[in-house]
DNA sequence: AGCGAAGTCAACCAAAAAGTTGAACACGCA
DNA sequence: TGCGTGTTCAACTTTTTGGTTGACTTCGCT
């Protein structure tokens, strides 16, 4: 877990740091706000939010002795970009072979292709 | 990690996984042919298989001895759905929020507001 | 009938993650 | 000046994860 990508999807895999996010977007809070609804000590959402924020999700900025956590929607981007990237690709690859399912119905329907067989598509 | 969205977001956040992903976005593969170009044992890349599946990212069908792996793409949607609910809540408050600034810049510059100080927002 | 290829299962190991307690640090305030 | 609040640091424990090796199953092929 060393790429940016990884520290995102690796910190969102944890419910109780994506309620935080939640909570986040509504608006900024401390550490105390945040520990409250939860059945862990406030030093355990601390180190989570050390994790979201590693992650560039969040930021803290101090603000006397308290530091209020801020959502940095701006990663959300890279998420989105990677997601949707494959997505379309599996989903034109349907559509083509649709396309080609549609053509061998139309032609000879035995295409047994029994070649090497070594790769995929 | 027992919900859905935990497992989905777990599963991606191994730059093997996506990497495999990103492979059955263009084709399905068979365990051998995807644990190729990686520097582990083929029951390494079966356990990740694993956990694609359990993620429901990823199906396996059995073809003969072989079981090729079949990206699953309507998962992402679980995801996007996450990722943008919380991006436009985000967004939709800086607006909120330059309204605010830009009322009170026309308007009277100190409403303190400091009651309880509870509740973040 | 039996070899060989493709996958999985089981047991194990090391490193990372998630939690704990206890101590320390950094302020505001009386 | 020193107490209290908010937060982090350090050390430790337990669970999970990602990897290994070795044995086993399933099938096609000759």
């Amino acid at each position: 877990m060393d790429d940016r990508l990884s520290r995102v999807f690796s910190a969102l895999a944890d419910p109780i740091r994506r309620d935080m996010v939640a909570r986040l977007a509504v608006g900024d809070a401390t550490v105390n706000e945040l520990a409250e609804p939860y059945a862990v000590t406030v030093q355990a959402v601390s180190k989570h939010l050390k994790v979201l924020e590693d992650a560039g999700l969040v930021s803290r900025s101090k603000q006397a002795q308290r530091r209020p956590v801020h959502l940095e929607a701006e990663v959300f981007d890279l998420m989105t970009k990677w997601i949707e990237r494959y997505r379309l690709e599996a989903e034109q690859r349907y559509q083509r072979l649709d396309a080609v399912l549609a053509e061998m119905a139309v032609g000879e329907p035995d295409q047994a292709k029994t070649r090497s067989e070594g790769e995929a598509s």
